[in-house]
DNA sequence: GGTGGGGCGTCCCATCATGGGAAGGTCAAG
DNA sequence: CTTGACCTTCCCATGATGGGACGCCCCACC
C-alpha cells in the first residue's frame, strides 16, 4: 500500500507518516523502485495505535515508548501504567492551570457591564500592579540578582 | 531605563521585549546613540499589563486588542468583555478536551494492574480498532530487525 | 505508444511564545 | 585601558501539524 492509502486506512496524514518516520517513531518504510514508500496492514495497525494515543494527548516521546512496549510481549504492565499515570498527572496540572485562568477571567467578565461605557473591571484587573506615577520602581541594587528562570 | 531594567521591573524578559516590539505589540522603543533601547515607567506599565494578560492565557493577538482598548479612554467595555468572553469559551473548550482525555486515560490506568505481567488494558484500548492480522500483531520476530532502539 | 491528472518524493516555511546562544559593540567601574 | 556585565542582531530549537513548490512517477484512457 502507498502512503496515501496507509494514511486513509489509519487516519494519520501522509505528511505525518513521513514525519513519524523521520523522527524514528515508526521504522523506515520499504520503498518501491521508484522510491515510493510501501506499507502493510501491520504498519496501519501501528499507525492506528499511534493515532489513538495522540487522541489521549500523549507526546510523541511517550508514544514511542508505548509502541515499543506494545510490541514487546514481555513488557511489564507497570511500565505502561507509569507512562499513562505520568500523563494523567500532567493533564491534571494543565487542567488546573486552565481552570484557574478561566475562572478568574470569567469572574471579571461577569463583573463587566459590557456596554458602551469605558469602565471595565477586566482592564482594571489587568493594569493592577502597574505603578502609578510615583517614584522610581527599580532600586539601585535591584538589577543584580537575576534569579534563574521563570518557567 | 534600558531593556534589562525594564525587563526586571515588568517581569517580561528582555528577549520578549524585543519580540513584542518586532511584532508591533508594543511600539518601537527609542534608542540611545549606541543603539540601546530606552524605556520609561509608562512602558513598564504596559509590559506589566501584557504579562498579566498572558497569565490569563490570552493570545498575543487578543492582548494587542486589549492594549489598544486599554489605552483608548473612549473604549466601550463591550469590546473588552467580548474578547474576554471569547477567551473564556476557548478555555472551557480546551478544558473539556483535556478532561475527557484525562478521565479516559485515568480509567484505563486504574484498570491496569501495573505489575510485571504484560496484560494491560491501556494497550488493549490503544490497539482497539486495529484490524486483526493473522493472530499476530507484529511479524515473526526473527525476520525483521527491531531497529536497535536499545534505549 | 502517447498523454494528462493525480499521487508521491524532497525541501522549505509557518504556526505560537519562548529560550538559548554566538558574534560583536557599549558602558561603567577599577 | 582593561574587564566584565550588558546591549545589539541573527540564527536555531521547541511540538506536532499543515501548506506549498517543484519535479518525478503511475495508471487509465485513447
Amino acid at each position: 500500500m502507498n502512503i496515501g492509502q496507509a494514511a486513509a486506512a489509519s487516519g494519520v496524514s501522509a505528511k505525518m507518516l513521513r514525519y513519524y518516520e523521520s523522527t524514528g517513531l515508526i521504522p523506515t518504510a520499504e520503498r518501491t523502485d521508484a522510491g515510493y514508500r510501501v506499507y502493510d496492514r501491520a504498519d496501519v495497525n501501528t499507525l492506528r495505535f499511534i493515532r489513538r494515543a495522540r487522541e489521549f494527548g500523549l507526546s510523541m516521546a511517550r508514544i514511542k515508548l508505548l509502541v515499543s512496549l506494545w510490541q514487546d510481549r514481555e513488557r511489564p504492565s507497570r511500565e505502561v501504567k507509569r507512562i499513562a499515570t505520568e500523563h494523567v498527572a500532567e493533564l491534571r496540572a494543565r487542567i488546573a492551570e486552565l481552570t484557574a485562568m478561566c475562572d478568574a477571567l470569567d469572574a471579571l467578565a461577569e463583573a463587566c457591564h459590557g456596554d458602551q461605557r469605558p469602565d471595565c473591571p477586566i482592564l482594571r484587573d489587568l493594569e493592577a500592579g502597574a505603578e502609578p506615577d510615583r517614584s522610581r520602581i527599580i532600586s539601585p541594587v535591584a538589577s543584580r540578582s537575576r534569579t534563574g528562570t521563570a518557567g
